[in-house]
This record gives structure tokens, C-alpha cells and sequence, in this order.
RNA sequence: GGCGCCAUCGUCUAUCGGUUAGGACGUAGGCUUUUCAAGCCUAGAAGCGGGGUUCGACUCCCCGUGGCGCUGCCA
């Protein structure tokens, strides 16, 4: 029997569920469903100065709000005690040895190492010294500098991969015994957890050998490596703030919605059997999911792509759907709104919405309209023609209500026969009821505006045409 | 500077030696039409360069070039 599959996505709380990190945890869970393995999630805290709890929570939401549940939950900062058996181990194997070199000294070995070969690794001659001072110096894992060994790995998704030994120097593990840095952390967690495969963004392969190091120093199996393209930013560099959004609450915010952002994640940097077919739900996903499918290359983040996929899925929706769905956004930009009024504007907003938060663009159905007088006019109509149309257009709703959409819609195009066409008709409407030159169709509106707001900015159009 | 990874339309990608290099987003045009969208149709748009290997390379190999990542007592 095989080992059951044990994945982990191990963020750290120094800032907000970055969309890169929400990609990386989603192909580790898709990964986890489709082998019917475990999904770990790992708070990793080490770095207690820069750790914010109000960033976990943020993490936690966002992988709850993607669907993305875990089936273990650990923190590092409660776990120190295990790091620290560990750190002590290699210290007392004489793995592990204290540096007593102040910053500034390494940061002047730095630049001159940099002025010089340029292979940057502080090899550290305190390795062979008796220890004459307190210990207060960090605890590096000790490696050979002389060393003739590539250390080499094979990667599921690049193939093999392989680094010189002796170009890593000796490697940072711990501030003291109870302050494990990184590396370390990483290498105990994943072998205390039973991680089988280490899934990563590729900003990490240059950390593996260093963590193959520890293992190998603490005699732990090695896990399975597969690591992931980047998400990119238009310049082609990782994405990052100065880009685009990249926090995932952004994204919640905005109105995407949760299965469409899932979907384009899982379509950066991995393709379906079927790739024609772009829009799939999450179990085709899982179904489908391997890692060999999975890319070398970085993938540019394309927020019209995302907008595109958002619109399909808003479409999947039903009346009372989305109006539950836009509820909020409605409320947030023009207040509490009647959920019947909603479900009747859902179909326009089906139609439309690119992303929730676009409920903004219908805010005529939500507050009266402003506009300047002029925009009334159809092309070169002039004030009388427009004031005419308006005034036959409110006798006839007038006459027939809005009860009856195409019947109304018919007698407003007789009424465009009648007159030069039917623009002069339908322009106008618009704008008295929307004070916008782009809108739904009028009838539409007028229909859910009802016959009483409906007439009140017929009228309010013709007012203001007089005063002109 | 060093080390590593990567390289097909503007973007996401298909192709696993033989294709008119396919699809999607976006763009342009058309249909529809009262505007704007949506929808449908159509169009334009790509193999980084140079060497090999081969009957035949986008595909395999090498060398360039370019981009990116890492180069912390951050993760």
C-alpha cells in the first residue's frame, strides 16, 4: 500500500493572504483531493517581531472563503519545544556549531565577497573554535566548503535540479536554541507532520538544498518536491502590490466570486484535459488535477481574463441567487434594499455584472438620477420634439401601466412611427430615468422602476427641458 | 557578481518529431439594435537567435540572448 498523500500550504502571518499564496495552497489542496490525502495548514510564525494575528486571521478567511478546507491545523510558534530538541541534537552531534560573528562583520565579508569571486557563503571559522564566549551567537548547520558533491533533487514538475555544496556556506538554522529560523523549522515541521509532497512556489527552489542538508543532518526522509511557476505581474516580475490587488480579500470584496477565482488560479499555470474548455467547476478541477499538467513557466495575472470568467459563472445564477449574492454590494453603495426589488433587477444585473461591486453602474434603480438637460436630446432633436416625445411617452405609460412589458414596448414603437423614429423615443427615456447615454433598455427599467418613479422623472425630464 | 529556473499570438495556453501551429481572454469588424452591454459570426495576431541530431524540428541536444527567482540573524 501506498503512503496516503500529506500536503501542506505553510504561509506566513506578515501580511495578508497574498493571491499567489491562495494559488499555492489551492494546487496543494487539489493535489491532496484528487490522491485522497490530507491538506495541512501551518501558520508560520517563527518571526514573532513581523507576525500579525490579524494576518492569520485574514489567511484563515481567505482559504475558508475559497472552499480550500484543511484537515490539520498546526502553528509554529506552539511548537518551539520541538524545534529546539532538534536544534540541540545537531549541536550536540557537532552538526551544528554557534556563530559568533556580529552583523556587521557579516555584512562586510558580504561586500567584499561580492568585490571579489562573488559567490556569497559565510563559512564560519568559529566551527573549530572551543566556545570561549556566552552564547549568543546564531546556530548554523555546519557544510562542507570544500565539499565536491551536487546536491541534486527531482523535481515533479522541472526534473532534475541540482546545486554545488559548496557555493551554500554554512547555513543559518536558529537565533538560539528556542529561536529556530526558516529553514529549520520547515525541515522538522514537514518531517513531524509525514509531509509527502512539498509543493512550493519556484521562489523557493534555491531554499531546497539547504533543507535537504538539515534532513540528511538529522537523518529524515526526503519528501517529494514539485515547484510552482509564479504569478506574475505585467512586467513580468513576481506579482506584488505595485502591480495589481494581490490580497485575496480584495478580490472577495470587489464581488468575485469564490468558484470563479478558483477557476482562474487553477488555470494559471495548469491546464485541464480538455483545454478548449476553460469554465470548470471545482470537481472537474480535482478530478482532473496533476501535477504533470502543472507548468514551468511563470504566468502573467490578466484581470480581464478574471472578469471574463467572474461574468460566466454571475450567469450561472438564478433571480433570487443574485439577489442574494449583489444584497450586500447594493448595501454597501446606496443602503439596505427590499430583496424583492432585487430579484427583479437580477436579470439585468445578470446580463451586465462583471464583478458584484459593478451594482454601482445601476445606482438609478436605487437613488434619482443626475444629469444635465442636454442629454436628453437624440442626436440634433431640439427641446420641443424631445419635450414631445417624453410627454406622449408618459400618456401611454399613463394609459397602459407596466404590467404588460411587450405590450408597452409595442405602443412605444407605434409611437416612434409616429414621430422620426424610434431614438427620439427611447433616448430620452433613458436618460430621464437613468441620467446615463449607456444604460439597459428603458422598457426594461421602467418595468422595475414601476409606473409611479417611472412617470415622476418623465415628468422631472420634461421640467427640466422648460427651464432650459 | 554568483547560483538556479524559464522561453509558442498582447495575455493564458494546446502541440509530447510530420498540424493550414488549435482554443480562450482581450482587440477589430459584422449581425441585432433606441444607447451600452450580453449573445452569435468573422478577422488579425505566435514558435528569441545560432548551431547541431534527423528524411523531417515549435517539439530533442549544445551555445548564445533575454526574462525571472534566490543570494538575510524574513519566510
Amino acid at each position: 500500500m501506498t503512503k496516503e498523500v500529506r500536503v501542506r500550504i505553510a504561509p506566513s502571518p506578515t501580511g495578508y493572504l497574498h493571491i499567489g499564496t491562495a494559488r499555492t495552497a489551492l494546487f496543494n489542496w487539489l493535489f491532496a483531493q484528487h490522491n485522497g490525502g490530507k491538506f495541512i495548514l501551518r501558520i508560520e510564525d517563527t518571526d514573532l517581531e513581523r507576525s500579525e494575528k490579524k494576518f492569520e486571521d485574514d489567511i484563515l478567511k481567505g482559504l475558508e472563503w475559497l472552499g480550500l478546507n484543511w484537515d490539520e491545523f498546526y502553528k509554529q510558534s506552539d511548537r518551539t519545544k520541538i524545534y529546539s530538541k532538534y536544534i540541540q541534537k545537531l549541536l550536540d552531534d557537532g552538526k551544528a556549531f554557534h556563530c559568533y560573528h556580529s552583523e556587521e562583520e557579516l555584512e562586510k565579508e558580504r561586500q567584499e565577497q561580492i568585490a571579489g569571486r562573488g559567490v556569497l557563503a559565510h563559512f564560519c571559522e568559529y566551527k573549530n573554535k572551543p566556545v570561549e564566549h556566552a552564547q549568543t551567537g546564531i546556530i548554523r548547520l555546519s557544510v562542507d566548503r570544500d565539499s565536491k558533491r551536487r546536491i541534486k533533487f527531482n523535481d515533479i514538475i522541472r526534473g532534475e535540479i541540482e546545486f554545488e555544496e559548496r557555493l551554500l556556506g554554512d547555513i543559518s538554522i536558529a537565533k538560539d536554541t528556542n529561536t529556530p529560523l526558516y529553514n529549520i523549522a520547515v525541515v522538522v515541521d514537514d518531517y513531524e507532520m509525514d509531509i509527502t509532497h512539498v509543493i512550493r512556489g519556484e521562489d523557493h527552489i534555491a531554499n531546497t538544498p539547504k533543507q535537504i542538508l538539515l534532513q540528511e543532518a538529522l537523518g529524515f526522509e526526503r519528501p517529494e518536491y514539485a515547484h510552482l511557476p509564479l504569478i506574475l505581474g505585467p512586467d513580468r516580475s513576481k506579482l506584488s502590490k505595485r502591480h495589481a490587488v494581490t490580497s485575496l480579500a480584495e478580490y472577495r470584496d470587489t464581488g468575485y466570486l469564490p468558484e470563479a477565482l478558483l477557476n482562474f488560479l487553477a488555470l494559471l499555470g495548469w491546464t485541464s484535459d480538455d483545454s478548449e474548455k476553460e469554465i470548470l467547476t471545482k470537481d472537474k478541477i480535482v478530478k482532473q488535477f496533476s501535477l504533470d499538467k502543472v507548468h514551468k513557466s511563470g504566468a502573467v495575472f490578466d484581470i480581464k481574463k478574471l472578469n471574463w470568467i467572474n461574468s460566466q459563472y454571475i450567469k450561472t445564477y438564478d433571480d433570487a441567487e443574485l439577489a442574494e449574492l449583489t444584497a450586500p454590494f447594493v448595501e454597501k453603495n446606496f443602503g439596505k434594499q427590499e430583496k424583492d426589488y432585487l430579484i427583479k433587477i437580477s436579470p439585468l444585473f445578470r446580463e451586465r455584472l462583471e464583478y458584484l461591486d459593478q451594482v454601482k453602474e445601476f445606482h438609478f434603480f436605487f437613488r434619482e438620477p443626475e444629469y444635465d438637460g442636454g442629454l436628453l436630446h437624440w442626436k440634433d432633436a431640439g427641446d420641443e420634439e424631445t419635450k414631445n416625445s417624453l410627454a406622449e411617452t408618459e400618456k401611454i405609460i399613463e394609459k397602459i401601466g407596466v404590467e404588460d412589458k411587450e405590450k408597452l414596448r409595442g405602443e412605444l414603437d407605434q409611437l416612434g412611427k409616429r414621430l422620426t423614429g424610434r431614438g427620439l423615443v427611447y433616448w430620452p427615456l433613458r436618460v430621464a430615468l437613468t441620467g446615463e447615454k449607456a444604460s439597459p433598455d428603458p422598457v426594461d427599467v421602467t418595468c422595475i422602476l414601476g409606473k409611479e418613479k417611472t412617470l415622476g422623472r418623465v415628468k422631472r425630464a420634461v421640467e427640466k427641458l422648460r427651464l432650459s
